[in-house]
DNA sequence: CATTATTGTTGTAGATTATAACAATAATGC
DNA sequence: GCATTATTGTTATAATCTACAACAATAATG
């Protein structure tokens, strides 16, 4: 099917293939995009940091509305965190089945359950963020300087706010 | 069980449940929450104001990859988006089924596939783009200002960078 | 006290992401 | 030239995440 004739013979010295950079084209002013890879990032660098700690985002998220809010209702907790309570169930399970959180009465509603922390849960939050502000938050500020990064945080309260 | 004695009482006049607002504690120091309340508010954003398209941001990505690198190798775009290969077949595949893009072989490769945009493709990515514009970014420059969109913009990038 | 609402839960479905394997093809070493 | 190795697109599969419907127990309301 003469794909290749005699040659390319290059018409311009025709640069083979790696062709340098990836043109993003209309992303590159897109808000979301850009939020969303420096999200990732994070996200990356967090796991890490909390990969012996075997505790991802979600979980870290959970103990510490907790911690802050403890006896606070089942319901209250998914719902500040945007979990969809269906889910929150499993999710919670797992931190009491690690012996971190536990359902308790609720006084004055038999349907609910109080939420708090363990001892065990208790140390295990400190401890592990103590490590977070050590590993990943430190590599963030090398990055951002502290100024910054206070001031990325209340432009993105703005973007929340949407 | 005792569990309600003769009556709360009302300590200080103890507020009967809602309680305000949640205490974030801990999260509320953590970049990565912040940054993905905010994506996720973004996110949301754009999915609403793309209701009508049909599409979804990795579908907007994708053709707005092929728009601004026409003939690029399937890998490499898959790749410039972070996109895994494997998943990235019924991606394109449903692009290509609403003839938006298309798979063409690829000169001196015969393994490869050159994506590139139907004409129909490319005015239906305008379309899209224009109506993102006056929506979405809209609304993200108004609770921003240009000024700090663009500051938040080279802050994020930063962070990709980690 | 009958009706309606809430809470926790299960089940399920759709999306998203990661991995392994495979055939076709290309690139490489000798 | 030819055997070996690497890449590309693809399928299949599993793990995870998210949303929704339904349900029993319980609470709130009229």
């Amino acid at each position: 099917m003469a794909v290749k004739k005699t040659k390319p013979a290059a018409s311009t010295e025709a640069a083979p293939e790696p062709a340098g950079r990836v043109d993003l084209g209309l992303l590159d002013g897109l808000l979301g995009y850009r939020l969303r890879r420096a999200q990732l990032a994070v996200f990356q660098d967090f796991m890490t940091a909390m990969k012996d700690y075997d505790l991802r985002p979600a979980q870290f998220s959970v103990l510490a509305i907790i911690e802050a809010n403890p006896g606070l209702k089942q319901s209250r907790v998914s719902e500040a965190l945007g979990i969809n309570r269906a889910n929150f169930v499993a999710l919670l399970d797992e931190l009491e089945q690690r012996k971190l959180a536990r359902r308790a009465a609720a006084a004055g509603d038999r349907r609910s359950n109080a939420l708090y922390l363990t001892p065990k849960g208790e140390s295990f939050l400190k401890e592990a963020y103590r490590h977070l502000l050590q590993q990943h938050e430190r590599r963030i500020e090398a990055v951002l300087g502290s100024a910054d990064k206070h001031l990325l945080l209340s432009l993105l309260d703005r973007l929340t706010a949407l």
